[in-house]
DNA sequence: GAGCACTGC
């Protein structure tokens, strides 16, 4: 087999004839696992070819010949529709027909489809119209490991399916440490097996299949001594690699833009000082939060007698693959987000990486040819830390995956079949809010119509109890509330902020502020956007808006409509025309929106203190208005907002709007009185 | 007076 050239823009498997790719041999063993047995488990790393080959073994085998078809899910977009793509290509056929893939506003499958891409998300959807998901002959779950929510929601519905469709094969595809873990899982059952003695009957269910993956040896070094300053570490080994190792990319994991910012200054201040004829070395940064165009710089091949480095967030580790790279260094931390219960503040910290996760950076040296790892920390510290990373379902608000749960029929929500349980304290906490919010009844079952409808929406619990009350009479704002809704899954890229210029970016919001807060704020950039902006992104520069950020609003917005025209709700649209009224003397309108909203984040209310902070209702937390809401340097008596997150030092609120007092009680009299005892 | 790991419906 020829070595892949260095440099090359796809990765290796594409350039390989399927029949060369190590999983041809084993062909034989997985087509008769997968007939003999429920389950199987398929071990193996990037470049093994399992998520590419399996479902094209499959469909060969004849498993789609009763007109069932094969999905398989991925935990993010992009992978499903590239390699969708990949696998239309080896078959010959057009990207919709027999090979498809699904993802949120793509359906690019068709009647003809066979092999269907998704992601998880989007099949645990499709549970809630067709709950044995009888369409499907086989279901492979890939990238099982990285146990999103999504994906563990739906090992638990598998398992419950399974025990009623004897003709599912269920595929899990999983890095070695859990796959013991995953078919002890799919084995271990209730109470009627073991009441028969029968504990383990692993054997009866499944098989695990280790494949080779395509790795080259990656050697590892770690530091004699602990270091208190990373980022200068970082700096020292990117330059001393620069000045005495073979030519090859450098790929740097820190926790977030702040340390990534600082590590590209101090590299291009201080490379002025090596040795000129070296080679050039240029620093480049990575993190979700750069814009599109400046993320595509690190894929594109260094130039000519350059040496790249890229210095990332984890979104490296997993979510994006950049070729050329030969050395990592590793800091050791990664920043998590973690969810209080008690005072439903989630918080952002840079807590230290798991075994799990330092060894799939360290496998980013070795996807092109040998190379090295340099940890920032000591082999001793390696070898305390966590064997994995705490699994999201362990460590999140519940509320969403509740409601959704409830919906696909699941009552007993404590003892549904979790891969790991959730701490009971999250259920609870899920459970109050959502009874709060009217979507549970005083048994938890799901109300009707409006936890269902809620359940349904592809919005969070608050967010879709104040979209579902807008169009009671004396709201009046279903329109309205359709935008906000939109603009707040954006999550605060609506504004584009070019570095250093922060100024701009705000001079550009205060064109678009109305008093009242920012989700009318929000309400007014939209409208804005769609009646001269829509089709210019010209304009969309100059008042610092994110074309791409409203374009998908205006997606998100068709989308959740089409869904309340699918409950039954009229939704006549006669919003053009109708901002003025918003933004200049329409006080009546703007109230039912800010009542409106309340019906929905009740939950998240907070009073400014003379000193500018807020304080929960409960008086126990002290919040500070993001920079980026207009309340950061407005007074304001009592608010609600939409998001509250703990970075650092100080918990910040964001999509902040003005509220009175009394409606806190008016709309959600059994949460204040439970509050104020 | 000053800032946001990553996904997904």
């Amino acid at each position: 087999m020829a070595e892949p050239n260095v440099g090359d823009t796809f990765i290796p498997a594409l350039y390989k004839p399927s029949a060369l790719l190590p999983i041809a041999q084993h062909r034989e063993a997985l087509l008769y696992t997968i007939e003999t047995y429920p389950v199987t488990i398929v071990v193996g790393q990037t470049g093994s070819g399992k998520t590419t080959q399996i479902p094209q073994y499959m469909e060969k085998a004849g498993w789609c010949s009763d007109g069932k078809s094969i999905a398989i899910t991925q935990p993010r977009r992009v992978a499903a529709t590239t390699v969708a793509a990949r696998v239309a290509e080896e078959m010959r056929c057009q990207l919709g027909q027999e090979v498809g893939y699904s993802i949120r506003f793509e359906d690019v499958t068709s009647s003809k489809t066979r092999i269907k891409f998704l992601t998880d998300g989007l099949l645990l959807r499709e549970a809630l119209v067709d709950p044995l998901l009888s369409r499907y002959s086989v279901i492979m779950v890939d990238e099982a490991h990285e146990r999103s929510l999504s994906s563990d929601i739906l090992l638990g519905l598998l398992k419950k399916i399974r025990k009623k469709r004897a003709d599912l094969r269920i595929i899990i595809s999983s890095a070695t440490l859990d796959a013991e873990n995953f078919l002890r899982f799919f084995a271990s059952d209730s109470s009627e097996k073991k009441a028969q003695g029968k504990d383990d009957n692993t054997k009866d269910i499944g098989r695990i299949i280790s494949l080779e993956g395509r790795m080259f040896p990656v050697d590892i070094h770690y530091l004699i001594d602990p270091v208190e300053d990373y980022v200068e570490r970082a700096v020292q080994t990117v330059l001393d690699i620069h000045s005495k190792e073979p030519a090859g990319d450098i790929l740097v994991f820190m926790t977030g833009r702040e340390e990534i910012e600082t590590t590209i200054d101090r590299i291009t201040d201080r490379v002025q000082d090596l040795n000129p004829r070296l080679q050039t070395l240029q620093a480049l940064p990575l993190y979700a939060g750069l814009p599109t165009d400046q993320q595509m710089y690190v894929f594109e091949p260094a130039a000519e007698n350059t040496r790249k480095v890229i210095v990332s967030t984890n979104i490296a580790e997993a979510s994006v693959t950049i070729e050329g790279i030969v050395y990592v260094i590793d800091c050791g931390f990664v920043k998590l987000r973690a969810y209080n219960p008690k005072t439903g503040i989630e918080t952002l910290t840079a807590v230290p990486v798991s075994k799990a996760s330092a060894t799939q950076r360290a496998g980013r040296a070795g996807r092109t040819k040998a190379g090295k790892c340099y940890r920032l920390y000591t082999e001793s510290a390696f070898k305390s830390l966590e064997e994995s990373t705490v699994p999201e379902i362990q460590r999140s608000n519940l509320a969403p995956v509740i409601l959704q749960l409830k919906d696909l029929g699941i009552d007993n929500v404590a003892r549904f079949n979790y891969i790991t349980p959730p701490p009971s304290q999250l259920i609870i906490r899920a459970l109050e809010l959502l009874f709060s919010l009217g979507a549970l009844d005083t048994y938890a079952r799901l109300t009707k119509p409006l936890g269902t409808r809620m359940a349904e929406l592809p919005l969070e619990p608050m967010l879709s109890k104040a979209l579902l009350q807008a169009v009671a009479p004396e709201f009046n704002c279903l329109s309205e509330m359709l935008t906000i809704a939109a603009m707040m899954t954006l999550q605060g890229t609506v504004w584009v902020s070019h570095n250093d210029n922060r100024k701009a970016e705000d001079h550009a919001r205060r064109k678009f502020a109305v008093e009242e807060g920012d989700h009318l704020t929000l309400l007014n950039a939209y409208h804005a956007f769609v009646t001269k902006g829509k089709k210019d992104a010209k304009w969309c520069r100059d008042h610092m808006l994110n074309f791409k950020a409203l374009t998908k609003a205006v997606s998100t917005r068709n989308q959740l409509r089409k869904h309340l025209e699918r409950f039954g709700i009229d939704v006549s649209e006669s919003l053009y025309g109708q901002e003025d009224v918003v933004r200049v003397g329409g006080r009546d309108k703007a109230e039912r929106i800010r009542r409106c909203l309340t019906t929905g984040f009740f939950a998240h209310a907070a009073r400014m203190m003379p000193d500018g902070s807020f304080k929960t209702v409960d008086g126990g937390t002290t919040l500070w208005a993001h920079p980026s809401s207009l309340m950061f340097n407005r007074k304001a008596d009592w608010v609600i907002f939409h998001e509250v997150m703990e970075t650092g030092e100080k918990t910040y609120i964001r999509d902040v709007t003005k509220i009175e007092k009394d409606w806190l009680v008016e709309y959600a009299p059994e949460y204040y009185r439970v509050q104020q005892r």
